[in-house]
DNA sequence: CTGTGTGAAAACCTTCACAGCA
DNA sequence: TGCTGTGAAGGTTTTCACACAG
């Protein structure tokens, strides 16, 4: 679900497939919680299950970044958070600005996981002017005036977005002016970035909608065979499933269509 | 990145991938948009640029839900958005329990994006008694007794965690006790569940490490090519890149180890 | 002639299963 | 013996390219 374009077809060697840099981060929590209890080494069929993989992926993962484990015993944990730490840059410093101080956006500046993995943030930017100067997560809120200087005195490449959608594209094209190449994304609008530019999101919205379609199989599903309870549903299925309702009377949707919008006050809209 | 099992390995029709799943959320969005600005008709190439993707994908998406556009022409605006939100299951009401009230918690509340898709929140949650009866987005927050009342009067399906990653296993749990099927997890923890519930997670520091990992090839690269400015990294670039460090010494790291981890106060941890 | 719908090819990702090293 | 590292097989997803409906 990665975005901007940039990422080479992979060419030759050093090539760490998509997928796999996606699952380092969860390798490194589980890895980091091991260390803090001192264990010394774990095996692939043990870290593969702290970190809710199989196995036989995690040890594929690992052997794109070398052979770091001794067969027969397992993988040095602190040598391998050092390695994957190494592999996704968080040996070194990274800045980053963080816009938009809402909910959401005091919420991500209060997030300790940013802070314990590298992150720092250099500056907290809202455009309202009632904020300026309060203090969120022990940092002072900044005008968002100040936005092109922070970047370039402190040098962020990285950007978090916050704002509502409607700010979203401006916001971006002001943090890619001013020389971030890498941008978060937590309002729900699709960001046009130039090339070069990597933009990952996180939409609230869109993760719940996903649900909402399996927990609807579910219910088809029950209905149809008629479960025992609520829970083992049997991975064999039935496959008809949940009519496919006539493909052609679009008369028959007039007056409940698209639902409640309105220019809501709060954090976003979709 | 789904994760609970569950998904049948998409047997004969009615299959929708996976991955097409995970895309129309984006597709009803843009699709509203347009909407509302009374756009009757959209072809699927300017479509999937207001979503973000490109066009053959798109078509082939929508190829699994059925043919709903016209040939020569486009697709039905208001057509479109029935069909895909009855695919998804947003034509029905879909009560959730929010649980752990922190600042995510809030913004996750404020959050118009639910609302506005057949999302209704029928109970805020909290551990704090302190937060007991105090409204959070004009709905008053519960205690965390009331969780298993709540869940079974209004029937909910789905639960939100927004708590301490600490906390959110026995959170999950009780969910599940209580007749949870589906999970969205905002607490970086691997949650275990039983057979047949569905969990999704969202973790704000996997998504910036992601983006540090590409930052960091960035970086390499213009040291090697010697980039004009910073736009405009050739998709083809160089193979070998950034030294892969000698695999053996891992004394060279001690003190610099893990980095900043205390038990911070905040919403949660890394 | 425009733009959908879709087989077929290519790319990518996961899982299997086992050789071989400690 | 136990567990890693990895070719090879199997799935899934994306992309291509074009037949054909309107």
């Amino acid at each position: 679900m990665a975005t901007g374009r940039t990422h080479r077809p992979a060419t030759r060697s050093r090539g760490i497939p998509e997928a796999t840099v996606a699952r380092l981060p969860l390798y490194l929590r589980a890895l980091n919680a091991l260390s803090e209890r001192s264990v010394p080494t774990v095996s692939s069929e043990e870290l593969a299950a702290a970190a809710g993989v199989n196995s036989a992926k995690l040890r594929k993962d690992f052997s794109y970044l070398g052979s770091y484990g001794t067969r027969g015993v397992g993988y040095d944990v602190e040598y391998l958070v050092y390695q994957i730490s190494r592999e996704l840059g968080l040996t070194q410093d990274w800045p980053i600005v963080l816009v938009g101080i809402g909910n959401l956006g005091a919420a991500l500046a209060n997030y300790g996981g940013f802070a314990s993995r590298g992150f720092r943030v250099a500056a907290l930017v809202d455009a309202d002017p009632a904020l300026a100067g309060k203090p969120v997560a022990g940092i002072p809120v900044q005008h968002i005036d100040t936005l092109e200087t922070v970047i370039r005195e402190q040098h962020v490449s990285i950007g978090v977005i916050a704002t509502p959608a409607g700010a979203a594209q401006q916001v971006c094209d002001r943090l890619v002016g001013a020389g971030v190449t890498s941008i978060l994304n937590f309002a729900p609008t699709v960001l046009a970035v130039p090339d070069g530019v990597d933009v990952r999101k996180v939409d609230l919205s869109i993760e719940l909608q996903i649900l909402a379609f399996h927990e609807q199989r579910k219910a088809g599903e029950e209905n149809l065979a008629e479960e025992s309870a609520v829970r083992n549903a049997p991975t064999t299925a039935v496959s008809g499933v949940a009519a496919k309702e006539t493909p052609a009377e679009r008369a028959a949707r007039a007056g409940d269509g698209p639902g409640p919008e309105g220019d809501l006050p709060a954090v976003m809209r979709a």
